[in-house]
DNA sequence: CTAACATAGTGGACGTATCATCTATTCCGC
DNA sequence: GCGGAATAGATGATACGTCCACTATGTTAG
């Protein structure tokens, strides 16, 4: 198959400085988190996620579908998490074979430490360095790419 | 410290919307690799950087420093690659530390394989979701970020 | 009712990323 | 040259992600 479409000059230069961005950026929010706070990412968005709620519990499929998460990756990093008392896992009574997640004192106490300067970090990075047209931009962009991976995948060749 | 500049909307959708998009792009493109090729993300861009030399051949500390990886990682990697005869490592004769990593012709047909899928996956996906202007738009916010990111780290706190 | 199926969650195996540490060599200032 | 600093690379520990197989419980069709 040699009439494969290769990319372009400005199609390499969009896809190559977005990958090689996301890989600084990510490397520079997890070595920040790490150093202020003793958070992963993983460790941080969880406990967004959950000290969003009131009662800081939710259901392990109801945290994964808000994270996007598979239920595996899921079990394991609450697993971690648990061990060094971020969160605890509680049974659940109205259906047998689920479990809730709930935030510690210690696990919001974590993210409160930790929330200011993350923020300031991401705006520091990235955030900041856009005007407002450029974020839209941006927003649009990738809210286009997710509509095409919700598309079904082409049957393959 | 209640003065924290949280995002704003806009500023937490394009923030959001660009973390998502990757976390989905990343997974879609790993698997579709995997699938039709047996190679992982990985091992496809350690092949591209050394199959792009007409000898097949560098150092590592040159093919650390091209990908922008540590040389640890590398190390790991090519490593790995070399168990499964996608690489091999040779001595340096004019360097005793150094070593080359050289692909192997298991390594170039798995490339040669991989590649048309992989581009057209990228521009199912991606690239041909976007316009021209699109794309430069995010080429030159990636490079906003990238330059800040060049920057040295203000003192902390 | 019950058999088939779907859903919630766990756990092991493996590959990957980072960090710190270690060895061997080369470079460079004096 | 020589001794300290920098460089090339390997390695072990630990955390993270994915895949797959598995248990247990709930749901539904007939």
């Amino acid at each position: 198959m040699d009439d494969v479409r290769w990319l372009t000059d400005r199609e390499e230069r969009a896809w190559r400085s977005l990958q090689v961005m996301h890989m600084r950026l990510d490397g520079a929010l997890a070595r920040q988190l790490a150093a202020d706070s003793g958070l992963s990412y993983p460790d941080y968005v969880v406990l967004v996620v959950l000290t969003d709620r009131p009662d800081g519990r939710m259901r392990l499929f109801e945290l994964a579908a808000a994270l996007g998460w598979e239920k595996s990756r899921l079990s394991h990093q609450v697993a971690r998490m648990a061990d060094r008392s971020l969160v605890k896992k509680e049974k659940c009574d109205s259906d047998r074979r689920g479990a809730y997640v709930v935030v510690t004192s210690r696990g919001r106490r974590a993210i409160e430490a930790a929330a200011p300067g993350h923020v300031a970090t991401v705006r520091r990075l990235f955030v900041d360095r856009l005007t407002p047209s450029q974020l839209d931009a941006i927003a649009d962009a990738a809210e286009l790419v997710l509509a095409a991976l919700d598309e079904p995948a082409p049957r393959p060749r």
